[in-house]
DNA sequence: AGCCAATGTTGACATCGTCAACTTCGATCC
DNA sequence: GGATCGAAGTTGACGATGTCAACATTGGCT
């Protein structure tokens, strides 16, 4: 199913590709920590050393996964917030899909906001997909709030999601399944500052 | 100033403290990533093999400080919540206690919420003190809402404001001199959405 | 005085990230 | 078409790390 082809050529052909994949499912399956450039380079059908001729080191390597994250997420929460009928509706659905997405690719999730492993500050390809995600949430917000609380309020609503999202992966502070019922709550929490 | 004392005695006396307090320093200075138990040995005076006789192994030393942030940061919004004029005042000054402790142990308030490194499945005693300090939060929310509502209303007030101590600290959110603002901004959404 | 469990130490091993040096190949120029 | 040159791939080596074993030292109890 996979690419699991014998490689019949001396050169891969499609090597950083391959070994991007491979980082992705090891990601998953062992943790941040626990991903080894060595065992990616094996997945990947490659020698140990293989990956220094597409990265420049294990950072770099993870902060393609990080930027390909934030590229995932924000469409995530693009694509299903112009469902919504209003704009509570839409932050409900954003918030939604931001939700779902640190459930369903927690250990990306933990890597993308891990500023130990991956310097966002030397990686400005990483802070530019935060800050493509990020907007999304200040868009729907505007449409919330006047201008004088939009900041306050967009600040307001990505930490809630946000704190949300990590306590529930990293602390079990709540079964995964009340994530639908939590996005409408917290849209409410807004939508009712924006108003008072 | 340090116990820099020389051992003259084969027997440490003290080892287990020492540890604790070399991993501690070494915690905040080289992240928990960075952090190795030679170096810790080390820096109290031991040998490498010197923490298996007090941790089973480094997710256990770990665990340790963990417990011990847990405790400092609870007796933080213990100790300021009681200053509190109303019950909003009172969510507004645990909510800086929370705030400031993030924002002065970067590395070890990371490591409290990082599964990853320190199951809290597997340490009793990190849940513990996860759930001890949630607990103040509860009682404070509790005075604010009627009983149908608290339940929400906890778990906002806590993703709302570990959310943006983890934004501030992992994605440069904004500058850390707008704790106090943002504190009082959090209690008042949750004051408004316990109205509501 | 003598023993024992707690504590401390060094030896050894597999694994990891990464630097160096070498090999192989495919595209480009005569 | 054959030589060439750089990109891509490979193995060797090193220091660091967590941890298992085996051994050394000691203080307290009998």
């Amino acid at each position: 199913m996979v690419s699991e082809k014998v490689r019949s050529t001396y050169h891969h052909g499609d090597a950083r590709n391959a070994l991007l994949k491979a980082a992705g499912e090891l990601l998953e399956q062992a943790g941040a920590a626990g991903l080894s450039l060595r065992q990616v380079a094996e997945r990947a059908g490659l020698s140990r050393q293989a990956p220094y001729n597409h990265f420049a080191d294990k950072s770099a390597l993870l902060a393609e996964l990080i930027v390909h994250g934030f590229d995932q997420l924000r469409r995530a929460m693009e694509s299903s917030e112009r469902d919504g009928t209003n704009a509570q509706d839409r932050l409900r659905l954003a918030g939604l899909a931001y939700i779902r997405f640190a459930q369903s690719s927690p250990a990306l999730f933990r890597l993308m906001f891990a500023s130990e492993l991956v310097d966002p500050a030397s990686h400005p390809q990483v802070q530019a997909g935060q800050g493509a995600a990020l907007a999304v949430v200040t868009g729907i917000v505007a449409a919330m709030a006047d201008t004088a609380d939009a900041a306050d309020l967009t600040l307001a609503a990505w930490a809630l999601v946000h704190g949300y999202a990590v306590l529930c992966n990293e602390a079990g502070l709540e079964a995964p399944d009340r994530g639908e019922e939590r996005a409408a709550l917290f849209a409410r929490i807004i939508a009712a500052a924006a108003a008072s």
